[in-house]
Order: C-alpha cells, then sequence, then structure tokens
DNA sequence: GATTACATGTAACATGTTACATGATTAC
DNA sequence: GTAATCATGTAACATGTTACATGTAATC
C-alpha cells in the first residue's frame, strides 16, 4: 500500500511536453495552440485537437503554465505562457531517453492482408496513400517556405527545424516512390518474380 | 435516445483486424500469435502484446474465431482459428477505405525543441534514433530471409510481404543516413547555412 | 440577414499500457 | 534443484477520440 507512492498532482506526459515546448518559444493563445499542433507538431507527434484544451488547463493548475488575458485581434483572449517551473519540467524531460520510433498505418495492415480481398481494393489503397503522400509534401512544403521567412523572428529554431522538415520530406519521397512501384509490381503477377528478386538483392547486398 | 443505435456487441477496431487477418493465414495458439504480432505486425500496427488476450476472447465471442484444443509441441494449448464469420468481416473491412498514414516519435519531438535543452541531449537522442534503426534493419533482414524460406508454404502471401517488407527497408534506411547528416549538422553550428541551402534547393527543385 | 469559419470547449466512450500474478517447462 | 524463459492472463489506470454544444466575427 504505501510501496507505490501515490500520484496526486498527475505526471506531465508526452502530449504535455509537445505543448509544453511550444510555449516555451512563445505564449500562445489557445486557438493559435492548436492550430500548430495541427499544422507542425502533428507530422511527429499527432493527437487530435480537442486534447489542447484540457491539457492546457492541467498544465495552468499544476503551475507549469499561466493564463493571461489579452486582445488577440479585436477580442480578448486567454493567452497561456510557460513558468519557470514549466521550463524546468521541458529540460529535465529533454534529457531523458525518448520512446520508440512509431510507424503506423491501416493501409498497410491492409495491404499485408490484401490475399484475403480483392486486387482492386489493395490497388485502391496504394493510390489512396500516393494520394496522401502527395498532399503532405505540399504541405511541407508551405512549412519549409515559412520557416526561410521566418529566420529573423526565431534564428536558433530555424536550424533544427529544417533538418527535422528535412526528414520528414525524405520519408515522403521514399512511401510516394514505394507506392508507385508496389502498385506496378502487385499489378501484375508476374513482377512477383522481380519483388523476390528485390528481396535477394537486399540479403545479399547485407551480407556481402 | 432512439437516434443513435446502441451498440451491443462492440464493433471490430483496426486491432481486432489485424489478429483477424492473421488467423486468417492459419491458426494460432495464442502465444505464437502474440509473437507473430511482436515479430511482424508490429512494424506497421504496433500494440502491447497483451491487447491479444482480451482482444481473442472477444472475437471467439462476438463468433468471429473459434476455439479448439490442441497439442503445441507436448502440451494442450487453446488454438483460435477464423470462422466464415469472421473472414466476411475482414474482407468488408479490407474492402473499407483507411486511415492516415501515421508517424510518431518522442525523439524527434525532443529534437524540435532541442534549442531549449542541452546540444549533447540533442545528439544523444540522434545516436539512440541511428542505434534503434540499426536494430530495426538486422531484425528486417531476418524477417526478409524467412519469407524467401516460407515461399513453398504460402505462395500467395509472398508477394505482398516482400513488397511491405521493402517499403520497412527503405524507411529504415532514410531514418538511418538521415540521422547521421543531421548528428553532422547539428554537432557544428557552421553547418547551419548548409542546412538551409538543402531546405532552398528542395524548394526550388519542387517549384522550378 | 444568412452563412461560413473562428474559437472554445465537454461528456461519453474506446483504446491502450503497465505492472503485476502465476504456474509449467527447459536448460544448466 | 534452481534459474530462466515460456505461456497465459487480469486489474487498474492512462490516454486519446468522437461527437456534440455553443456563441462570435467576418463575409456576401
Amino acid at each position: 500500500m504505501a510501496n507505490r507512492p501515490s500520484t496526486p498532482s498527475r505526471e506531465l506526459t508526452p502530449t504535455s511536453f509537445g505543448i509544453l515546448g511550444l510555449l516555451a518559444t512563445r505564449p500562445w493563445s489557445t486557438y493559435e495552440l492548436a492550430a500548430q499542433m495541427r499544422r507542425n507538431l502533428h507530422y511527429l507527434w499527432p493527437r487530435a485537437e480537442s486534447n489542447v484544451y484540457a491539457e492546457l488547463k492541467r498544465l495552468a493548475e499544476s503551475g507549469h503554465a499561466r493564463t493571461r488575458s489579452e486582445p488577440v485581434g479585436r477580442r480578448p483572449r486567454t493567452v497561456y505562457s510557460i513558468t519557470p517551473k514549466g521550463r524546468r519540467a521541458l529540460e529535465r524531460w529533454l534529457a531523458k531517453p525518448a520512446s520508440a520510433f512509431r510507424v503506423e498505418s491501416e493501409a498497410l495492415v491492409k495491404l499485408l492482408f490484401s490475399p484475403f480481398g480483392s486486387r482492386e481494393d489493395a490497388l485502391s489503397h496504394l493510390a489512396r496513400l500516393s494520394e496522401e503522400f502527395g498532399e503532405r509534401e505540399a504541405e511541407l512544403t508551405g512549412i519549409f517556405g515559412e520557416y526561410l521567412a521566418d529566420e529573423d523572428r526565431f534564428p536558433d529554431r530555424v536550424h533544427i527545424n529544417v533538418v527535422l522538415y528535412r526528414l520528414l520530406w525524405d520519408i515522403t519521397q521514399t512511401v510516394s516512390a514505394w507506392a508507385d512501384w508496389a502498385a506496378e509490381s502487385l499489378a501484375e503477377p508476374a513482377s512477383r518474380a522481380e519483388a523476390l528478386q528485390v528481396l535477394e538483392d537486399a540479403l545479399k547486398q547485407r551480407r556481402g
């Protein structure tokens, strides 16, 4: 009973730190923050926007953030900013090892089981993937551009942002290219042999 | 009240279908299935193994799977297999559009906020990522090899498996290469200009 | 003046993870 | 015969999503 320390004021989660990190950059109103989560953080840590509201409230209660009323545009808004306590917590978190890199895709699972469905369905999942990543590429181009434009406002943030967006960009390219190849390969059973060749080559390359 | 249909027998979730898809290949004992989830499905749909037990029980209750007692090795085991109802449900699911491709990485989030922490921490997150993907590459090589060996047992499954593992392989390569480049780039502030160049090139290429 | 998008939430629910608990078997 | 690993779970908890609900400002 006395073994485990009761956790009175809930631990901060990775999602909390996602928000805390954004707050560390500058103060935001709730809505701006939600938009920022959707536009940027989402690529690395996808979460529903509605989380923002509850999370901010908790951060304020636990003293990691504070609120202030301030006009944004014409109307008064609640603006959140980070406290020294919040900054310290963020720094401690940054020093700790991270959990595993995670990819998850219903489309790929459906492809894995596509022998139990129709070939058309499989191909349409691939087409949809291709489309999805095309859109993503366009979004990233937009955000890329903003960071170039933003260079003067947050000079120290630009470097890491560029480096990270390059990874997202590279992954996007990788998946797009693969989706096209995969559609070709799966469309005709003949290219099955080709796929096996790809596999054998990969194994040989790795061992040789 | 009568508006929304009450959901008496819980819908199947993507995780249910992940298991159902494995069951469609052949019958498995619980433990084998859990191992298969960890070894294969995990790359596309990462979930804690402990889910398997509850999920199988639900699938059996709802008539999508059935159990049978059978010796695996020396001891009696409960072996699960898919029912016709389960197969039909799987087919319907395969025909429906999939949810979005999702990447999530605490390490990348920590890198994004690395200007608020120490440079050493940032570099060690990169090193850890590199290590993680090195291990993943080795695992994939092993699984790749198994699929080649398995060719006779499940001929129709081999093609799609090879195609999918190629994507995982490509992503692994992409992330590994990036991690090395990123570590170099972030280690010396001088290469910030270089990173910006990468960005400008990417934008130009895209527009031109 | 009506419609659309902005802005801020909440309640109910679904999903997922962690940390045990427990016995059997195998390897040494 | 003891330690490690196999095998099967469960309870408690943490997290996350969906589907509303509601008013305000901007636009036409």
